[in-house]
DNA sequence: TAAAAAACGTGGTAATTACCACGGAATATG
DNA sequence: CATATTCCGTGGTAATTACCACGTTTTTTA
């Protein structure tokens, strides 16, 4: 586990954790490292859940299947991510989804219970670690509120300028966003070549200028 | 604050916390009694935030707005509900949103810090409390990451399958769904005669019958 | 550095959806 | 019970977007 340490102490799950204080959580939470080869699944849709995941080698995916079978990659999982922390918390009988790594991995798995509910000795970390849960959990759901505004935009191109004018606040005119094109175009759920399309047409109308992943509102 | 303990009582937040124990807590978490006419605002788009609001009477719209100064409903609170728990939690700065009430209401805040800090007396329902509230943000970011889901599909069509089949899960074959139907429209995000002409013609499409609310899946 | 693969833009067409308008049914109101 | 209001379906048209195909540029790989 030690070998791991410095991933974990990067985790937000551990933030203003020592890491020596790591290392106890580690048994508090009766870790389990488990290793998998590409291609296998670390639990499938329909599975009772009651894990936390932490990544520390490799990569995975997300998976959500529909009834016709269709498989679509709900996120990417690399090291330091962590999974399956909403579906324990809230109790969900049967995962909604599926996790399969996408290379050769290593994961952490942390009894969910064990993190509810504080150890005999009560550490004192352990508080802080609800803490950032609570925190990590906050999170996740304003991004997921703010993809959602940006989705529900009936037209591309306000779904773009919205998109681009959240980044905005924080980066200014010139925005630089963490997406090649086809990504770009996942995220706000359209086409890649009709994202190609507005873009063009958006930069024709003297609404933004752009180069690759960097964009210029004007 | 007695008077509105039934409600108190009901609310998630409090699940498994006895009545009287809730009356300790609203000292506990500084509980303070707001009375609001109909359109004035609890706080508004780029308030700091560090309460967290109980709806007791009357109703209220949390509110998006953008650049251009187009306001969106993105939710409406009635009695018993919360709202502001993430932003608090997240430590957002500024806030994203403005709820407004909707006709004369009554909201009693807490102070989130109380929340997370366990107080000197260090109660035992307030350990229940910090779970309740994780269990509750969890909650809510499955039913975001669901709504996502059918949202991010590119057809009416395939978004009203996805939910349709979503709540089949639970309610089997017929299912009645909880809007009408521009309700409906806005979850899906779409126009409300574009929902109503999909449907129909799923309905001649055989994949569907529907009577006003009620659906059935063939 | 040559070859292969990935990323991106763009033209054209078909399909989908938004939008507007209206009328009938259902529901609420006084 | 009459009237007003809301809810819903539908026709028609315009706008938007998806989809396919292809060429160029950029990046990766051997």
């Amino acid at each position: 586990m030690k070998k791991y340490l410095s991933i974990l102490s990067k985790v937000k799950l551990f933030d203003n954790i020592e890491e020596a204080d790591i290392l106890s959580l580690m048994t508090c939470l009766e870790a389990r490292l488990h290793n998998y080869k590409k291609g296998e699944f670390i639990f499938t849709t329909g599975d009772r859940v009651d894990n936390v995941g932490i990544v520390l080698r490799g990569s995975a995916y997300i998976i959500k299947e529909n009834i016709e079978g269709d498989r679509t990659i709900i996120s990417t999982l690399s090291e330091g991510d962590y999974f399956a922390e909403a579906i324990c918390c809230a109790g969900v009988e049967e995962s909604p989804v599926s996790v399969q790594v996408s290379s050769d991995a290593t994961v952490v798995l942390l009894n969910f219970s064990r993190i509810l509910h504080t150890c005999s000795k009560s550490c004192l970390f352990h508080t802080k670690l609800i803490e950032n849960m609570l925190y990590v959990m906050a999170n996740k759901n304003i991004a997921l509120q703010n993809r959602m505004e940006i989705i529900s935009q009936k037209s591309l191109r306000s779904k773009v300028i919205n998109y681009l004018q959240s980044l905005a606040t924080r980066q200014g005119r010139n925005v630089t966003i963490p997406f090649n094109r086809e990504e770009f175009a996942d995220f706000l759920c359209v086409d890649r070549s009709s994202l190609s399309h507005e873009l063009s047409r958006m930069k024709q109308d003297g609404l933004i200028d752009y180069h690759k992943n960097k964009f210029k509102l004007l």
